[in-house]
This record gives structure tokens, C-alpha cells and sequence, in this order.
DNA sequence: CTAAGTGCAAAAAGTTTGCATTCCG
DNA sequence: CGGAATGCAAACTTTTTGCACTTAG
């Protein structure tokens, strides 16, 4: 129910196996599909990306990457993040700071949206169930298709409150 | 209830006068306070936003004060919105396209949240007192001060799924 | 082999800023 | 007058693309 900090990256992601399998299997399937090739790059970004901590940045990822391999280029990255979202397995987001996030699709994480801290920008995860129940209603009475949602609460955390 | 049709630009912003009021008393307010001064450039612009229509990036408000002024520059709409936003009477936004969008602050217009389809890029607005509820119980949960909020529900519009 | 992927560097796209000039108060 | 605002153009930032070279299949 309550939210677990992943402020930047301090904290790992915690994927089960199992979900790393289905997304193995999704990326590749996706893949043999448009007659794409599996590189040591890819797999490097594609690996690192799914372990890391949600909402990582381009750059953030850029920089993990080059831990393991200093010759990747930004593009590789990019090319990937955009390849990964393009077939539904990472999300596109912005907060607003000007720089591009990803983060893994719900379905291989678990779904969840954000609190921001506007004091020290940290983010925290929560999840609603009454609130997703509502935004179907809503998009429903609009007979609109819903894929998707972006639900942030901007504000002070406990912490910065208290300070 | 339901949401106003708004995409892009053809419908106007049905504001009241009293907004209106409290809008310039608020802005001139901080603008005495820091000294800042009223040019013709400024208040058209200042007006043009507030009749514009909700979620106005800077070329597109640009766009609407040539109309009136011809000389205006892309900085002066630009530090313009930077200046309202810093002073509350507007909101900072970005649908994930790349561009700053800009739109009244809830109290001068009403508080509303975002359907956006990813077909065509209408956007249309809802309000769903009870989500707001359940946004309070969270923030309420994690000991967070809630400042305000982003959700937007991205799909197919109802005109796009027929076709 | 050959079409796809990589890395680099250049191009775009949008946002910010420095500065000479204009103009509000 | 003096400092703030404007308009222009240049500087930045981040994203996207073109291209010659490499490599998976």
C-alpha cells in the first residue's frame, strides 16, 4: 500500500525473475518481429535499464552504462530507450526538469505513480486503487480509450517539512 | 461534471470577470512589491493569456500577440509566462512533447485535470472531486504537504477511436 | 555478404541570457 | 534621469539525425 523511497538512485529495483523472463522474452519477440539485432551494447543498456532504479534519465543511464563499457555512445542509449519504449516495455516520462525519463512498464514492475518532493526532489512511489477505479470512470463517460496515466503530487516531503 | 472540449485553440476560456479582477489586482500587487513595471508589451500579453484558451505554449501565445504587435519578440512572451508563474497567477507545464505549455492558476480559472489523446493531441479536461479526496488521504499518509498536482490520462479520444 | 547498429559530430528544437536601446515611473 | 523592459542575436541544453565504419545473422 505505502510507497518505497527511490529517491535518484539510492535504492534498487526489486524485479522478480519471473519478470525479468517475460521481459527477455517480450524484447526479443519484438525484435525477431522487425528484424532487429541483439548487440552487446543493447543487452548492456537493455540489463542495466531493467535493473535500475525507476525514472532514470538518458544521461543517468549513459553514465551506469559506461561503468561496465566506456565506449557506449549517448545515442546507443537513446536508440535503445526509445526502441524499448516504442514496443510498451519502458515508459517515457518528464518531470518537468527538462530531461527525459524512463522507467519500466507497469506490467514488468508494478504499477504505481509518483510524490514529488519540490524541496529536495526526491520521489516516492504510491499506488490507489480507488483512484485507477476513477480515471477508468472518468474515461468511460468520455468514451475515451485510456492506455496510460500520469498522476503526480508535487509538494514537501516529511522530511524537508520538517527542516 | 464533464469536461470542455479545449484542444489546441478553438474554444475560448470562459473566465469571469471577478477572475479577471483579482488577476490584475494580484499581479499588479507583485509587481509593486518588486518594482517591476507595466509596458504596453506586457499587458497584452498578460490579457491575451488570460483569454486565451487553457495550455498555451510560448510560440502559440507569440502567435496571438503579433496579431496586436507585430514587434513583439519570442523573449518577452517568454519572460512574461516566467513572470506570472513565479507569482502563482499561472502553471508550468509539459504534456511530454517537448514544449512549455502555460495555463491559468486554479483560482482564477477552475481547478482541472487532462485527457490526452495520443492520436490526435486534443486535449480535454476533467475534475473528479473524489480523486482529489483520495490524493489529500495520501499525502495525509505520507506526511506530505500538498502543493498541487498533475494527472493526465493519455489514450484515444472518442473522434479518433471511430475513425 | 548485407542490412542493421554504433559512435561521432553536426543539426534541430526549445529555452535562456547578454547587451545596446527604449521607455516607465 | 536611472533602472527596468524590450528585441535581437548569440549561447545553451537536450534531443534527433546523417554518415562512415563495424558487425550480427
Amino acid at each position: 500500500m505505502g510507497g518505497r523511497r527511490v529517491t535518484g538512485r539510492t535504492v534498487s529495483a526489486l524485479h522478480s525473475a519471473a519478470d525479468l523472463k517475460r521481459f527477455h522474452s517480450l524484447l526479443q519477440s519484438y525484435m525477431d518481429k522487425k528484424g532487429l539485432r541483439s548487440t552487446d551494447q543493447r543487452r548492456l543498456i537493455v540489463d542495466l535499464f531493467f535493473h535500475a532504479n525507476g525514472h532514470v534519465s538518458i544521461e543517468e543511464l549513459l553514465a551506469d552504462v559506461r561503468v561496465r563499457d566506456a565506449r557506449i555512445g549517448y545515442a546507443t542509449v537513446y536508440r535503445t530507450l526509445k526502441l524499448l519504449a516504442e514496443c510498451g516495455i519502458a515508459y517515457e516520462r518528464s518531470f518537468g526538469d527538462g530531461v527525459a525519463r524512463y522507467e519500466l512498464a507497469d506490467e514488468f514492475s508494478h504499477h504505481h505513480d509518483h510524490l514529488i518532493c519540490i524541496e529536495c526532489g526526491g520521489i516516492t512511489e504510491f499506488q490507489e486503487p480507488r483512484i485507477e477505479q476513477l480515471q477508468d470512470e472518468i474515461a468511460k463517460r468520455h468514451r475515451f480509450d485510456l492506455r496510460r496515466h500520469k498522476h503526480e503530487l508535487y509538494g514537501v516531503c516529511a522530511k524537508c517539512s520538517k527542516r
